[in-house]
DNA sequence: TTGTAGGCGTTATCAC
DNA sequence: GTGATAACGCCTACAA
């Protein structure tokens, strides 16, 4: 039975044509339809050409879910993310997702929100689709999550984190180190009373490997530390908080490290309402570099994660494990990014 | 042949039980354990209870790839947005994310950069995925992408636009009001030498429909439409250079209206280096009211588009349309949201 | 270089 | 309420 197109009438299928309709407009075997696809090269010319009209006249687009379910792999890719709408996060994202498609994959995302279990749950769900590769953030998650990265074998990068002789391809910083560098960073600029404001969020525990590095720092050099903990939700309140906290007080903080540059933004707004000045009464260092924070008023000293950088590299070791690139040397050990220390006003 | 587990061995499969080992475990046909996850009214409790049991025990994950490829519809939402990473549309993102993960569908994502072409690749290569709805930003599209979405006959979803009797289910708003909306407020303030500053990536469709609205309310009053167009490509230096030309000059423009918040930023920190008041000197209005929006000095006069609504919204419709929640009436008639103006220092 | 047979894991269809 | 069977559209394996 035909319809109009010629096309045989299927009892259940989507409509569109498949690679059998345009074998037979071509008049040839749906597999050398499928190799001209994939493998070009084994194809005669002759018959590229008959197919690729086909092709054309029938509108013919791929069915990646059959050919996922065919091949056992789909060209799929999952990325668990905390925050998609979040200043820091969507960089890797957007490189990531960018150098895939160009190579013919897809993204699929969710958002854990900090969360460990959401995290679980978006890999979870993401096995369904039989994904070639997933992506996490961060090192920490439950024991079941890794037990279902663990079996999936499948390639899996961890972004935004390093921890040597860790099973997962690695592609991100130390966040103790991002600690000690704001830490060493104020403590040779002379500061000594300096605290560390922690993020709102609890969830975030990068946040607190940051906080142990300056911890270290500070111990290192025989200083107490000093941490505040925000108990506000939002993050300007939490900021704002912050500074009255620790300088509105008889011994005053000469530096504040924040979690995040979110923190300090507030912290800066409260700071411009009781003439605060900064760095002179407080010095302030942040974390994220985020598109505001070189527009404040101080602009801020942060330190830039390699948003870009992880999703693009990331991307590529994917891509490599997966044979479908073969990148550098120098690529292949690009594990351990560095963030840097960008100087502006506020410290 | 049976492995250890008591699986069949298989020559390709991927290793991961299926749901013909949840059905062998439970003494039940394999169809069962299917209408046990998609209707479990209709399996009694006895073989729920087994079932459940067996899936466990096998920690059994349905494929999705294979589902997909069965019912010619899979559980994926495709969605098109010109920039990830953009302060703009990552709220719309997130939300729509989210709601759609509660229902059991994951976000395919792909970003166009504003360019209807790219926007069609990624277009064709959702729709290789069957995708169970598509949404796309904006009403602007190549003839080919019109075609793909009008024969794709699945639910299509356009956001961050209106246009009144376009067949796509809309979520948005309409740009030529807002410009209307800026230019009006900015005329009832008193000011009458008011200029329109274009956003320096051409293929901002949108954005020209904000300056058709400005230019609108001008001719309205009798004034001159005055619409600067930047030749740099980085926002801030547009704004920067925008500001300087439309300022320094004998008949300063009194008011500006810029295409979006990222122009304002780099124009408002040109005014602190040169001391131009806002708004004394010179009234600005912007778009998008990004994060750092409220923060930049003077914080910024600026339109808040509904981005997380849209995503929220986009969403339920679609579920509705799938037929998977039923929504009031009330939302089914928000196809067309509206902006808020932000008032703040700069106007 | 090209083709044939059969399987990938699930669901639609129909029968009991 | 439960189950057998046949698609779904492509790809791997093997053959020619």
């Amino acid at each position: 039975m035909r319809d109009q197109n010629g096309n045989s009438r299927k009892r259940r299928g989507s409509g569109r044509a498949t690679i059998h309709d345009v074998a037979r407009l071509a008049e040839v075997g749906s597999i050398t339809v499928s190799r001209f696809l994939k493998q070009p090269d084994l194809v005669s010319a002759e018959l590229s050409l008959r197919i690729a009209k086909a092709i054309a006249a029938l509108h013919y687009v791929p069915n990646m879910v059959a050919g996922g379910l065919a091949s056992t792999r789909g060209r799929v890719i999952g990325m668990v993310i905390p925050n998609i709408s979040g200043p820091i996060f969507a960089n890797t994202i957007q490189s990531f997702s960018d150098v895939l498609s160009q190579h013919g994959y897809q993204l699929l995302l969710a958002s854990s929100y900090f969360s460990i279990e959401q995290e679980e749950n978006a890999v979870r769900a993401f096995l369904g689709w039989s994904p070639a590769a997933l992506v996490v953030t961060g090192q920490y998650h439950t024991k079941a999550t890794e037990q279902l990265l663990a079996t999936a074998s499948i390639p899996v990068v961890e972004t935004w984190d390093y921890q040597p002789r860790r099973k997962p391809i690695q592609v991100g910083f130390s966040h103790y180190e991002v600690g000690q560098q704001a830490a060493r960073y104020l403590y040779d600029k002379g500061y000594r009373r300096i605290a560390f404001v922690q993020n709102s969020i609890a969830g975030d525990i990068s946040a607190l490997d940051r906080r142990d590095g300056y911890v270290a720092v500070m111990q290192e050099h025989r200083l107490k530390p000093w941490i505040f903990i925000p108990n506000e939700a939002a993050p300007f309140e939490s900021g704002k908080q912050a500074i009255d906290a620790l300088t509105m007080r008889k011994h005053p903080a000469e530096a504040i490290i924040f979690a995040n540059d979110n923190l300090v933004a507030g912290a800066i707004l409260a700071g411009q309402r009781t003439n605060l000045r900064m760095p002179e009464h407080c010095a302030i260092v942040g974390f994220g570099d985020y598109a505001m924070s070189s527009l404040l008023l101080p602009s801020l000293t942060t330190i830039r994660p390699p948003a870009k950088e992880m999703g693009e590299i990331a991307t590529l070791r994917i891509l490599e494990t997966l044979g479908e690139i073969s990148v550098e040397k120098k690529v292949r050990r690009l594990n351990r990014l560095t963030c840097e220390l960008i100087q502006r006003e506020s410290a």
